[in-house]
DNA sequence: TTATACATACATTCATGAATGTATATTTGT
DNA sequence: ACAAATATACATTCATGAATGTATGTATAA
């Protein structure tokens, strides 16, 4: 077929994703063939091969555009919180994100993946070291955030804020998880922020 | 080949299990053949064939043999726990599943495969009701205990003791996913102890 | 004219599941 | 107690079907 203009080339690619991310979501990685995500863009393999090197690379550049924007504001709103009261621009900062998984169906999509989809190996892959970096730099920012609050005096006494802040992590990925398993129940909108808000609770002074 | 006794046949379906095992939490369930797993337990697809289903089954086997046994004792720890402080007995339960984990090679592999190497779809296979199945009775017995928490007084005020409960899993399963996330870090003995720690400070009474 | 953006065709490599073979453990009848 | 019958525990083979990666074709934008 013929050459496109750059903008129907951008077009196709982001049509790749989106095939991409509705079956990686629905049917898993692994159930997923390069050629069915050609035909439901309404492509062939040819142009896949031509956009991206293989599955995982799809995933990266799915994460890389649904999921990273996102997860940077997040992190720049927390950076740059007011450093009166970092614990009040936190929770708004984690409510904030939380609403933009509940909405932005892309942004779910890749975040399910990074949690559900992505097989942990022991020879680490590309994707893995992808996907190490951008934790490691949401957790450092976290950790920013809680030793910021530690100064403000808004921590509990004697409570590490490295360890309330990489805490803090664990829960919010365990909230993810469950949020995201088939067949579970869990409201990340109600439940979800009650529980980030106990949390906060028992981690800020009185 | 010939036919085994009862005894070596089960010796056999132990060693397929281990191979297969081994090999997951080594490279994944999908790049992980069927003809792998019995070359390496010194068998052919013959003999999986005969013994399981097909992938899905043997990951079911799987948690049946490494993880459940654990699981279920924990369960029984929690739920006996002397109504008089079960906050302690649940502190000790959660302590005694970590080391569990961190001493027993194949309840880690088992329980790495539950939380990195099961894809989640929205179509649900009988793994994933399986799955399900376990979480929701672990799920009961830890809010049935913190309930029993709250009757002793043990709770801090006002505190939702199901929210509670539900708060600990989502930390617990966290943990378990940093910990078993290959080029992470997390130290889940000492680290996760003391997360531990840090949660129950913050919804108990002081 | 050349690099681009794909489609098409092909070669190769498995992976699965089932069918079949087979030797032996167990059970059953006598 | 012993032989026949049968179920068991695999190995082997095969048929089929993908899925991947690559090589090549081709029309067009630049």
């Amino acid at each position: 077929m013929a050459r496109k203009t750059k903008e129907e080339a951008e077009k196709t690619y982001h049509d790749l994703l989106k095939a991409a991310a509705a079956l990686f979501s629905a049917q898993g990685v692994a159930n997923t063939t390069l050629n069915e995500i050609a035909k439901t863009a309404g492509l062939t393999r040819g142009a896949l091969y031509w956009h991206f090197k293989d599955k995982d690379d799809i995933i990266r550049a799915l994460c890389d555009s649904y999921a990273l924007p996102h997860y940077s504001r997040f992190e720049q709103a927390i950076l740059k919180s007011g450093e009166d009261q970092p614990a009040a621009a936190f929770r708004r900062a984690v409510f904030d994100i939380i609403e933009a998984i509940l909405n932005d169906a892309q942004l779910a999509q890749a975040t399910r993946l990074i949690v559900h989809n992505v097989e942990a190996t022991d020879s680490s892959s590309d994707l893995q070291v992808y996907l190490h970096k951008e934790h490691d730099g949401l957790e450092n920012a976290v950790i920013k955030t809680f030793h910021a609050m530690a100064e403000a005096g808004e921590l509990r006494d004697g409570l590490d804020p490295t360890l309330a802040a990489r805490g803090f992590i664990c829960f919010f990925i365990g909230m993810i998880n469950e949020h995201f398993w088939p067949l579970g129940a869990f409201d990340l909108r109600d439940t979800g922020k009650a529980m980030i808000d106990m949390y906060l609770d028992g981690v800020l002074a009185k």
